[in-house]
DNA sequence: ATCCAAAAATACTGGTCAGTATTTAAATTT
DNA sequence: AAATTTAAATACTGACCAGTATTTTTGGAT
């Protein structure tokens, strides 16, 4: 009984697996090399198996490369739909988006560094897709700070251009990041996320700087 | 008397002139392309001629990355020293050191961008120095900070961490920055300098901030 | 133990392209 | 204007590597 449908779910958990084995070698190479220098034989050679393994399980090497970045996008997208799902204050919510997005850039900053950096290597297609994403990102980190700033909230003479440098604290921070550095990651997604609140800050009074 | 020497400068400078037409025209394919998606046939072609005209004036195609990644950096390590010479304010200083650099990666987009997608094609040592001035840059922007925070004029709990937040903020840019955009670059840089600022503003009191 | 099916390895192909050897054209000299 | 040098084009080579055809191995079923 048992015996033709588990062993039908185990070969699709193996053939899973395997995938996964060979996209994490992948994201290493890619990581560490780039994508031009790394050859699908290095990719085998990571796992201790050779070439063919690998088209068995990818079409192209570009098909590895679209799939890292396609989880790279996916994660990212993520992570915005749950920060803005709930509902709070704008000072809350942009502390939370700010945080989540980090995180999720930070804990996958291979695939964010591959993606952005392997990006013209991608199909037209794949790449419009991802360029989506970057301006849904921004594009709602707008509303977020459009609204704080009707709320009074937030301060921000051009809010594209707040967004813009917002975004750019996120995107720059898995080239510098170093998972065993001075600070963890928590550390550092709390504390960019404040400086991010410090942007839009309505100001002080201009007297009240005293000396 | 004069035709011994006035037709060797004129060779040096017509090889130089050719020198640039060749690099004009890496720089502009890398950017659009990527590096490994672009022919030494399509930059001659480019320049409508063919491609022992290049190996004429560069040794191989790694030769022209390495240049335009070179300039990339001098540029920037230029427009942060002019920055930092005057002696002025914490705050002037800052303001000046992000508008100046800003102003050099958007002038030079495509280098920039070249420069921060294809860093891992270069060999180990050409890398090493544009690293060196990544970390020169965040390095003084420690430093200016510091004496902001020492002077009173700026508030920053973690130094480090603000710097690399700013550093975000302009090397980010270069990657959304159209020149035709809404905004002039004097009025992008100028904003962007302010938000920086922003960062390390101090605190109001608290209390302040009433309803 | 023998057969069968799958999964994986070995061994190969074809195209691309960086880099070069050879030839042709264009100046420059005398 | 013939000779010489310089500069560029044409035509080629060799390496590398993505992708594939063929063979071998493995493991399960009878």
């Amino acid at each position: 009984m048992a015996s033709t449908t588990e062993p039908h779910d185990m070969r699709e958990a193996i053939s899973h697996l395997k995938r996964e084995r060979i996209l994490a070698a992948a994201v290493d190479l890619f990581y560490h090399q780039g994508y031009g220098k790394t050859t699908l034989e290095q990719v085998a050679n990571e796992l201790q198996v050779t070439k063919p393994f690998i088209y068995a399980h990818f079409a192209s090497k570009n098909e590895l490369l679209v799939e890292i970045c396609s989880r790279a996008i996916n994660l990212a997208h993520e992570s915005l739909n749950r920060a803005m799902a709930k509902d709070a204050s704008a000072t809350d919510r942009l502390q939370t988006v700010v945080r989540d997005f980090l995180t999720a850039v930070l804990t996958h900053q291979p695939h964010a560094m591959i993606y952005s950096r392997e990006e013209k290597e991608l199909e037209q297609k794949d790449r419009d897709a991802i360029n989506q994403l970057r301006r849904g990102f921004d594009k709602r980190l707008v509303e977020l700070i459009e609204l704080g700033v009707k709320s009074g909230e937030f301060h921000a003479d051009d809010v594209q251009l707040t967004a813009l440098a917002i975004g750019g604290i996120v995107g720059w921070a898995p080239v510098w990041f170093r998972a065993n550095g001075r600070l963890s990651l928590e550390q550092v997604t709390a504390y960019l996320a404040s400086l991010a609140l410090a942007m839009v800050r309505v100001k002080p009074n201009t007297d009240s700087h005293g000396n």
